[in-house]
DNA sequence: CGCCCGTGATTTGTATACATTCGGTGTATA
DNA sequence: TATACACCGAATGTATACAAATCACGGGCG
């Protein structure tokens, strides 16, 4: 138990390398379009060069790396348009799955425990003045409500495409939930995002299929509002999204 | 020149291993669910560990292996359900993009290079009489007009996904053009899906969003059909369908 | 002046030896 | 008879030496 530091666990050496190497990607380390040179990055980690090949094979497969031409890797690239169009797809995958799921028919067990997470993202607005939300629960069980959502639809095709954009950093449905704590507007659009929650479980529930795909689409498009505003406001923002530094262009 | 075999291109082992075990998941060699063992594919294949690792990596990447617990590698299995939803999703996504190229408006000298390729298409039914189809051309066409479709968008990040879809044999655009050759059916679900190819691109011109979307869909369910019908008429074909080897359970 | 080709350094590709881990099997003991 | 422990073997994980390919640079030639 005592070596369980926060960032190397001692299980082997590819985790380890996949950690500090997606650590590093997302936290602005290796920026986008940043080449990986093998044998730097070994001396660098201590660790020997096929491990660290390892690691950066899964971390394309992941979609954070991209193999260049004429052999190795790169940080993948994302420019503005790419972000944007992510997030359009998260919209639409979702809304596949929400439309499954009302066509097919969820699971009651399953939209119940659906309806208990809602009920407690309600909770994260407790306080009544403007200021006291729970941001990081919020964006816990926010995560938690699009995980269950995906899987009302039993499909693992589509489950496992929503990983994968998912896997996106800043297309993740609580990528702005942390990005924007600060500004009211972001208190609000977690408001309507909230509203959308509940109409998409009752789309489902009442086997709207059209209806259900529809909200999930637009659900997604408040993410894309509230990455313009990022972009607006705070135009050099160190930390404001994850995954910032991959986009570039 | 000389050198060029059917099977080993001499660029290097990697490549070699890659299209290899490719060709023995999609042919029926390995079965969906086989795990891989280094070693035997190695001697199997006289190549050494290292680039059989490499190539299952960037085939568990293109999504034909996975990563089995408790490491290595086996082949992805697919039950028919799965099929079915990549068949959908493939649907989804292909309307997406015909969507977001309505939408934005496509560009007209793409726009004209997919019309010559329409035309083509209807000279492949040149012969009146219900046999004379140019199946292979047919194939090679439809397989240019999907990709030409996708690009409409100009969205890297849809394109991709697509391609990642596409990528599973039994789910590209034209796996069931070869497949179902005999059948005087198959002949016509052709011409319903070129009048449907037809209706899309006229949708794409005409900004029409909704439409298009709806009718890309509507165009991939007939590779759904086609797909019933493959697997009532003759259950046990040998490779009535690529990959088929890889749908079990 | 521009292009082509060779050469060397840098980087990835490949082979292989050795380490580690996991699972199975058998035996001994309670 | 059942359980626990230890050993063995097979598989992947890791390190490293060597091979091959690629790129940049500079010199020679058209």
């Amino acid at each position: 138990m005592s070596e369980a530091k926060s960032e190397s666990k001692s299980v082997n050496l590819t985790k380890r390398a996949v950690y500090e190497l997606r650590q590093r990607i997302i936290h602005g380390g290796l920026a986008g379009g940043t080449r990986l040179y093998e044998v730097a990055l070994s001396e660098e980690l201590q660790i020997s060069r096929t491990p660290v090949r390892e690691a950066m094979s899964r971390l394309a497969e992941e979609g954070l790396l991209e193999r260049a031409s004429g052999g190795g890797f790169q940080v993948r690239s994302f420019s503005y348009r790419d972000v944007t169009d992510a997030i359009e797809l998260r919209g639409v995958l979702e809304g596949t799955a929400a439309r499954l799921a009302a066509e097919q028919g969820a699971d009651k067990t399953a939209l119940a425990e659906i309806g208990a997470i809602l009920d407690e993202l309600d909770d994260c607005f407790a306080g009544e003045a403007g200021e006291s939300l729970d941001f990081d629960r919020y964006s816990e069980l926010n995560g938690q409500f699009h995980a269950k959502l995906a899987e009302l639809c039993q499909s693992n095709v589509i489950l496992r495409e929503l990983e994968r954009v998912k896997s996106l950093p800043f297309a993740s449905p609580s990528a702005f939930v942390l990005g924007s704590q600060q500004t009211r507007r972001s208190l609000q659009s977690l408001v309507v995002a909230q509203a959308q929650h509940r109409a998409l479980v009752q789309a489902i529930e009442r086997r709207e299929g059209v209806r259900a795909e529809a909200i999930a689409r637009e659900h997604a498009r408040i993410a894309r509002a509230n990455l313009e505003q990022t972009f607006i406001t705070e135009t050099q923002a160190p930390d404001s999204l994850p995954g910032i530094a991959l986009i570039t262009r």
